[in-house]
DNA sequence: CTTACAACTGAAATTGAATATCAAAAGCAT
DNA sequence: ATGCTTTTGATATTCAATTTCAGTTGTAAG
C-alpha cells in the first residue's frame, strides 16, 4: 500500500513534469508513516527531527502536491490548523470530532454517500469530493 | 423571525450576564439582514459603511457570541475566510460548493441527518452539530 | 440621580499559519 | 560535463484573527 502510493506520486510527478527530489521522497515517507489527520506543523516537526535541513515552505508545498496527486486530503477543523489525511482509493470516511478531547473518530457510511450523489444529481452538480464532520462529545467525554 | 432571533440573543445575554450595547444591537441587525454565508470581512465592511466607529475586533467578538447563542454558525471553506451562516431553529442545511464559481447551493436531507444520528449512536457519540460540504462543479460550470 | 465598578470597545500591536521572493542548489535531457 | 529549468530554504511578507489596554459605557446599588 505504501509502494502503491509512492507509485501514485511518481506517476503524478511524471505526468506533470515534476522532478524527483530527495525532499519529496522524505516527506512522502514520513507522511505515509504518520497517523491520519496530521497537522502540517506536527509533520514538519517530525521531518525536522530526522532531516533538519528541510524547510517549512517545502513541507507546505509538498503537501499541496500530495493533495493534487490524490493521496492526501486537506481537512479544516476549527482550531486554525490545517490537517492532511491519507486518501485510500475507493474509500471515503468522515469524522466524528470530539469537542471535549479533540479526538477524531472515523466512520464510513455508504448510504450517506449514495444520498449525497442523489442530492447532487438533483441540482445538476458534479461531485469532486466532500467532507462531513460531526461535532460533539465522544463516549469518554460524555461522562 | 428577526424578532425571535433578537430575543434569543437577549436571553443568551441575560443568562451569561452580558450587557446590552449599541454595537451588539447594530451588528445583530446587520447580520440578520445579510444573505447566508457572510464572511467576517464582508460583514465588517457593511457595518463600517453605516457605522464607521465600530471596530474590527468587536465584529469578531460579537460573531463568536452569536455562535455561542446559537443563532449563527461558523463555516470554514478553503479560501481562508471564515464565514457565518444563519442558524434556523430545527432546520439544518448543508452545502454544495462550486469550485468553479465559488457559489454555494444549500440543501437539506432528512435521511442523511437520521443516518448521522445512527452513526453517532453506534459510537456512543453525542452530536452537538455537524457540517457537510460537497465540492464540485455546479450545473453552470459543467458546460 | 450619582456613584462605583465590571463589562465593553476600538486602535494598535501581536500572533501564527500560510504564501511569496529570490539566490543558490540540484535534477535531468542532451 | 553542459546548460537549462525546477526546486529548495532562509527570509520577508501577507492576512485573518486575537490580544492588549486605556478609555468608555452599561447597570446595579445607594
Amino acid at each position: 500500500m505504501i509502494l502503491e502510493k509512492k507509485k501514485m506520486f511518481n506517476d503524478f510527478s511524471a505526468s506533470k513534469g515534476l522532478r524527483s527530489t530527495r525532499q519529496r521522497d522524505i516527506i512522502l515517507d514520513i507522511f505515509l508513516s504518520t497517523h491520519q489527520h496530521v497537522s502540517v506543523e506536527e509533520l514538519y516537526l517530525k521531518i525536522k527531527s530526522s532531516n533538519p535541513g528541510i524547510g517549512h515552505a517545502t513541507v507546505y508545498r509538498t503537501l499541496k502536491l500530495f493533495t493534487e496527486a490524490g493521496l492526501a486530503r486537506e481537512i479544516l477543523l476549527h482550531d486554525g490548523q490545517t490537517r492532511y489525511e491519507h486518501v485510500v482509493k475507493g474509500e471515503h470516511h468522515d469524522h466524528l470530532v470530539c469537542t471535549g478531547c479533540n479526538s477524531i473518530i472515523e466512520f464510513e457510511d455508504e448510504t450517506i454517500e449514495k444520498l449525497q450523489e442523489e442530492v447532487a444529481a438533483r441540482h445538476g452538480f458534479l461531485i469532486k469530493n466532500h467532507k462531513m464532520e460531526i461535532y460533539g462529545l465522544c463516549a469518554n467525554c460524555r461522562r
